[in-house]
DNA sequence: AGGATGGCATAACACCGTTACCCCACGGAA
DNA sequence: TTCCGTGGGGTAACGGTGTTATGCCATCCT
C-alpha cells in the first residue's frame, strides 16, 4: 500500500465536479456527460456512484443545507434573542445570494427538470428550522414577542426571510427596491408582526447589522 | 368563404393543449412531441407559432398572470381596506392553489429546465402587484397601516403571502402546519407588521374570511 | 390563371438520462 | 503463486429531448 496521501474518491470527483458545473452554469449545465468530460471519467460513474442523476442532485442539496446550517450557527446567542434572529435572518440571504445556484437547486420548483427532492431530503430542510425555533423561544421568553408556537413563529421568519430571497434570485425585485435594503425593512416588520414594539424592534435590526457585518465582511 | 364558425387557430389549440398538459403531468410533461401528439399537429408548428419551447412556455407563464389578475379583481374595495389586503392574500393563495403547475413555471427557478421568463415577462408579473399597491394606500389613508411608501408595502405583503405559498407547494409544510391555518396567522402578522394594531388586525383579516368563502365558496 | 408567400410535415442532428454488456483490476482463497 | 469471483467503470446503444434544413402544398394576391 502506497504511503501517499490516498486522492479523493470518485464519488467525492463527481460531487465536486458537479458543484463546480452547477456554481458556473447553473443547473441546466449539469449533465452526465459533462460531469463525465469534467472527471475524466464516464457518465457510467454517476450511475455507479449516485444511482442517478437525480441522486447526484439530491446530495448537492443536502450539502446546501449542510452550508446553510454551519453559517446559521454563525449567529451565535446574545442578550437581545432579536438581534440574534436578525443576524439569522441575514446569514440566510448571504448564503442564498453567494450559492445562488445551489440554492435554487434546494427550493426550486425542481420538478421542472424532472428533479425531485424527496421526503427525507425536505426533512433535513426543515430540521435547519430548529435554530430559527429555539431562537423564537428565546425571544418569547424574554418577553419581546406575543407567547405562541415557536415553530409557527419560526416558519414565520422563515417564510419572510425566504420569499425575500426567492424574488431577488427571480429577478422580480428591481430598483429602487433591491432586496439589500429590503431586508432591512423586511427584519422589522417580521420582528413586529411577531408581537416585538416597534422601536426596540428596529434597535436590535440595526445592531445585528453591525454584528452581521464584522463576521461576513461589507461586502453585502 | 364558409359561414360556419371558424375554428381555433393552430395557435389557440396549441397554448390550450399545452396548458392541459402543464395542469395533468406538470411541467415536465410538455415536450414538443407531446404537443404535436397531443393537437394532431408535429412539433414544427410550435416553432412557426411560438419560435421554441421557451416561447410557449412564457405565453403560458402571461396567461397565468392574466387569470390572476382576474382573480385579484374580484377582492373588491370596501371601507375595511385591511380586509381587502387579506382577501387579496387569500385569492393569490387561492390561485396558486388550484392552479399549481401553472405557478411552478410562472415563480419556480425556471431554468432549471431551460426555460427562463424574459424581463418583460417579470413585468407583467410586477403589474400584477399594483391592485395591492392601491389597497396599500387605501390602508395608509385609513391609517391603519403606517405611513410608508406603498409600492414597499405591497411587497411586503407579496413576499408573505408568496413565501407561505412556494413553501406549500413545495411541500415544506408539514402536519400541524398546513398552509390553510398557515396563512390565517400569517395575514394577521403581516397587517400588524405593516402597522395595524393587533386587534383590528385580527377582526379585520377574520372579517376577510367570510368575504372569500363567499366569492370562492368553502373547497378552500 | 398564375405566381408568390407562408405555414406545416418530414427527417435529420446533437444532446439528454439511462442501461445492457463487457472488460479488467483488484481481493481473498487455495 | 495462482486462480477465481466480485465489482467498478468504459463502450455503445435506446428512446427521449429541443431544434432546424428541406420541401410540399394550400392560400391569397395580382
Amino acid at each position: 500500500m502506497s504511503l501517499r496521501r490516498q486522492e479523493p474518491s470518485n464519488r467525492v470527483t463527481l460531487l465536486n465536479a458537479a458543484a463546480r458545473l452547477i456554481a458556473m452554469g447553473g443547473p441546466q449545465s449539469l449533465s452526465a456527460r459533462s460531469l463525465a468530460a469534467a472527471t475524466g471519467m464516464s457518465p457510467m460513474a454517476v450511475y455507479t456512484n449516485f444511482g442517478s442523476m437525480n441522486g447526484i442532485v439530491r446530495e448537492i442539496a443536502r450539502d446546501g443545507f449542510k452550508r446553510l446550517e454551519r453559517l446559521l450557527m454563525l449567529a451565535g446567542q446574545t442578550d437581545d434573542p432579536v438581534a440574534d434572529m436578525a443576524v439569522l435572518g441575514r446569514i440566510y440571504r448571504y448564503n442564498a445570494m453567494t450559492n445562488g445556484h445551489a440554492f435554487e437547486v434546494m427550493f426550486g420548483s425542481s420538478n421542472l427538470a424532472g428533479f425531485a427532492l424527496t421526503e427525507e431530503d425536505r426533512q433535513h430542510g426543515r430540521y435547519t428550522l430548529s435554530m430559527v425555533v429555539e431562537c423564537a423561544q428565546r425571544c418569547v421568553a424574554a418577553s419581546r414577542f406575543t407567547p405562541d408556537d415557536p415553530v409557527l413563529i419560526a416558519h414565520h421568519m422563515w417564510i419572510g426571510v425566504h420569499g425575500t430571497t426567492m424574488l431577488e434570485l427571480g429577478r422580480y425585485l428591481v430598483p429602487p427596491y433591491d432586496g439589500n435594503g429590503f431586508l432591512e425593512q423586511q427584519l422589522t416588520s417580521l420582528m413586529v408582526g411577531a408581537g416585538d414594539e416597534r422601536d426596540r424592534a428596529k434597535a436590535s435590526v440595526a445592531a445585528s447589522h453591525g454584528r452581521f457585518i464584522s463576521n461576513f465582511g461589507p461586502a453585502m
